[in-house]
DNA sequence: TATTGTTATACTCTATAACTATA
DNA sequence: TATAGTTATAGAGTATAACAATA
């Protein structure tokens, strides 16, 4: 049957048997493609990499944005957040400030900067999401969508 | 609305807005629970990473792997890929061999050691997806293979 | 000339322990 | 004692150019 298949220029990521029953490496294999677009439309671009393209994001769509709670959010080292936060800050692209009732608390917010940059962002990512979806139906995209959230749900922390 | 949902430490990585209309943020998402998983069950066990074990598993399951065909199939550069390869050889997993027809060609196989390390991780995927996928049912498990490999097939190379 | 694989190297990303300050 | 964030550092992963062998 299919059991000589190997692997294929015209298929290159798509190989047989044991593989295809595991769910990383079908997200693996789904992130080659969505990684060069990525990069193609907002990495080289903004010069950001996907850690600091989310962070963005998300202080721009969420009210109260701490390093505590981007640190679980992304799964990114409390440490290693630091240093990122530093960079996104020595390029006036995100403002830190202390909270006043607890003065451990750091809130993380956009600068004017950081705004427009956001708002170029989101001027492409309906032509990267295209590009990485245009072989999906509208039904299918919001399946897929629905599905890797559920899988996404479910971790502890 | 639901415009002033933050991070919350019950939902640790799901947030709101922008982020959820992208495929490479779910994807990542969902890699968060995948990753964990697979160094639970595989990495720290079996001492290897992603790319190690998708390499042993590819190899297992086809017939005539190449390191060429490997770095376009799980988009790893060659220079890579040999350096990943020699320490699999170190550790006695696979073989090298050289084509007869084609000298610049190596094939790459599983050594008996290599091949029971393979038996030994198949023997835990199945749970390992069961943890991932236990609130899916067996149809939305399949239709999200389907569409992750939709999206994983439209790749240049 | 083109392809397969290697060497060398630089860079980025990731993870951990130990620390400061605040509560 | 516990939590938020920082510093320091080591290790792993990634990318690129230049090369040798073969076609």
């Amino acid at each position: 049957m299919k059991n000589t298949r190997v692997l294929e220029p015209a298929l290159p990521g798509h190989l047989d048997h044991k593989m295809m029953k595991l769910l990383g490496y079908h997200l693996a294999q789904a992130s080659i493609p969505t990684n060069t677009a990525f990069k193609k439309y907002i990495g080289t671009v903004f010069q950001l990499n996907k850690v600091e393209f989310t962070i963005l994001m998300l202080v721009a769509s969420n009210e109260t944005v701490t390093p505590k709670r981007l640190s679980i959010a992304i799964n990114v080292p409390a440490p290693n957040l630091t240093i990122i936060l530093d960079n996104l800050e020595k390029r006036e692209l995100i403002a830190r400030s202390r909270s006043e009732t607890d003065r451990r608390v750091q809130y993380v917010n956009l600068t004017p900067k950081g705004l427009t940059m956001v708002d170029d962002m989101n001027a492409v990512t309906d032509a990267m999401e295209q590009e990485l979806l245009k072989h999906l139906t509208p039904a299918e995209r919001a399946m897929l969508f629905e599905l890797l959230k559920k899988v996404a749900l479910h971790r502890r922390v």
